[in-house]
DNA sequence: TAGGCCATCTGGTCCT
DNA sequence: AGGACCAGATGGCCTA
């Protein structure tokens, strides 16, 4: 049934969209370098496990110091 | 114009 | 049964 493909494709549309508004969610937190043009998927995610681990390692330093 | 990034379609598999 | 999730294929757009 051609409707029932039609249906399905429209679902996975809406699906992909949250995936990639969560996606500029993420942009939105993490500090770039030049604001200028926006980070491709794969480097949001690179960048984002950088940032955190960075955030860790400041975290546990601080933790040191009291 | 070749390579990177992306959106969409699709069929398979898993979950409810 | 039907929806959610996933990965592969394909084609379009942009830019270095």
């Amino acid at each position: 049934m051609k409707k029932r493909r039609l249906a399905a494709n429209a679902r996975e549309r809406r699906r992909m969209n949250g995936l990639n508004e969560a996606f500029d969610r993420l942009r939105e937190v993490i500090p770039s370098l030049d604001a200028e043009q926006k980070l491709s998927k794969f480097e949001t995610l690179q960048m984002a496990q950088t940032y955190i681990s960075a955030l860790r390692d400041l975290l546990e330093r601080s933790d040191m110091n009291r």
